[in-house]
RNA sequence: GGAGAGGUGGCCGAGCGGUCGAAGGCGCUGGACUGGAAUUCCAGUAAUACCCAAAAGGUAUUCGUGGGUUCGAAUCCCACCCUCUCCGCCA
């Protein structure tokens, strides 16, 4: 959510970087509203103020022993006009609150203008794609020798976009995981924590899934309302959720390993083949809840963490800065990772690392006390892939393949694989 | 699933129709004491919205959430959510 006070003070400014998006704000409109918001909250004070103080002058009446009945009859028409008030408030406060739910985060100034992906800024570049001197094959091919890559199996059991893994595969997909969770709390300060995989409305909404993207999700059948998470992002930002947390403890720096849930709903006919887009797979994630001052400098140490775990898996990778059409509704700034996959020849997305500042935080009231006013302020929160697991073993099995189409195993995995040096030697 | 208890400020906890934004304690801030500190003592210390150029000040809202009763609700009624205890079941 934007600061109500900015939006209603500078409601230009506020619609010109959202220009930038290619949303829309219609100021007009706003202040329209904001003038209706104003005049009916203080009718409505002031009513109440009224009922509140000829309520108190019966109580003490009462007190004195007086007689009640005159008084009583002075604010006999009062509840009705409150109550007629008091309703009118209600839904011009909905009206405003479904408005501001709704306008994505603003963009840091050094965003790159574009509408769309394809004005993404390259920054960096890191590791050479390999070269082969055979055709490489991609990761379906190389995965469903030997059945260790089932998508039939899947498919029978789930429908399309799930995936079944088997046997050394479906060991390399963990090894993966334990490896960047053993990175991540061994190197970077993290505290690995263990997650609800279902959450409430509430908790969506915090983190800004909710209420705009409610088809991209599965929800539960059942009596109570839940959502399967879409990324870590939500149960571990929502850890501050209505909190106030002491100036000692920051940053909180978190990461857990979950699957994650999408129902890919726009995406028909998008990546069919292979495991690059599906409807579960799991992911490890980075979220830092930090000091205001502090976001822009974590958001670069934590696209560090998860570029740490390409560097070690030697895979080849570049980040690139989002351009303003392409960041994220609760993001100000995004750079995501792309490593190199040889079956596509080209790079694709791996992470993800996001600065929200105070938006997230402004919906999930998550404070901290500030030293320096002493008061409660929002804080920024950050999140990251680092990195996903199931794209991170198509880009393993992708660069790691040999002639006979085994795949050997990168050299920060072998501890996790038992020492084994390569996987479908012998399939 | 059965029976019960409870959700109050940064934290703990009292209050159970009017004088309650809420006793008391802890924590924090300032002051006194001290060579300095601890102890002790004194004082202050919730959030949000709105009015106001700002400060000061004022008004409103907030005692799990949402409804209801009432002139008036932290306090009474209803529903829901959550926590805890005991029993049962269970990985």
């Amino acid at each position: 959510m934007l600061d109500p006070k900015l939006l209603r003070t500078e409601p230009g400014r506020v619609a010109e970087n959202l220009g930038r998006r290619g949303v829309a704000l219609d100021v007009a409109a706003l202040a329209a509203l904001e003038q209706r918001r104003k005049e009916i909250q203080i009718r409505t004070d002031l009513l109440r103020n009224e009922r509140n103080s000829r309520s108190k002058a019966i109580g003490h009446a009462k007190g004195a022993g007086g007689d009640v009945e005159p008084l009583l009859a002075q604010v006999a028409t009062l509840g009705q006009q409150l109550a007629a008030a008091e309703g009118e408030f209600a839904a011009v406060q909905a009206e405003v609150e479904e408005l501001a739910l709704g306008l994505p985060n603003l963009l840091h100034d050094s965003v790159p203008e574009g509408r769309d992906e394809s004005a993404n800024v390259e920054v960096r570049r890191r590791g050479e794609p390999p070269t082969f001197a055979f055709a490489a094959q991609d990761h379906v091919a190389l995965g469903e020798r030997g059945g260790g890559l089932d998508f039939e199996a899947a498919g029978r059991i789930a429908g399309a976009r799930f995936a079944v893994l088997r046997g050394e595969l479906a060991r390399l997909h963990r090894a993966l995981a334990q490896f960047m969770l053993d990175l991540h709390t061994g190197e970077h300060g993290y505290r690995e924590v263990y997650v609800p995989y279902l959450v409430s409305r509430q908790t969506l909404t915090g983190t800004g899934q909710l209420p705009r993207f409610e088809p991209d999700l599965f929800a539960v059948k059942g009596e109570r309302e839940l959502f399967l998470i879409p990324t870590a992002e939500v149960p571990l930002t929502n850890l501050v959720r209505d909190s106030i947390v002491a100036a000692d403890d920051l940053p909180l720096r978190l990461v857990a390993h979950t699957p994650c849930f999408r129902s890919e709903a726009g995406a028909h006919g998008k990546d069919t083949r292979g495991m690059i887009r599906q409807h579960q797979f799991d992911k490890v994630e980075l979220v830092q809840i930090v000091r205001p001052e502090d976001s822009y400098a974590a958001l670069e140490q934590m696209t560090g963490h998860a570029e740490a775990v390409l560097g070690r898996l030697g895979l080849p990778y570049r980040v690139v800065a989002l351009a303003a059409g392409d960041v994220g509704f609760a993001s100000a700034k995004t750079y995501d990772l792309e490593v190199w996959l040889p079956g596509q020849g080209r790079y694709r997305e791996i992470s993800s690392v996001s600065n929200c500042e105070a938006f997230q935080a402004r919906r999930m009231q998550a404070r901290w006390r500030n030293p320096a006013s002493g008061r409660p302020e929002f804080v920024h929160t950050l999140n990251g892939s680092g990195v996903a697991v199931g794209r991170a073993l198509v880009a393993v099995l992708e660069n790691y393949q040999q002639v006979d189409g085994s795949v050997r195993v990168p050299d920060a995995l072998r501890p996790y694989m038992g020492g084994l040096e390569a996987i479908g030697a012998a399939v």
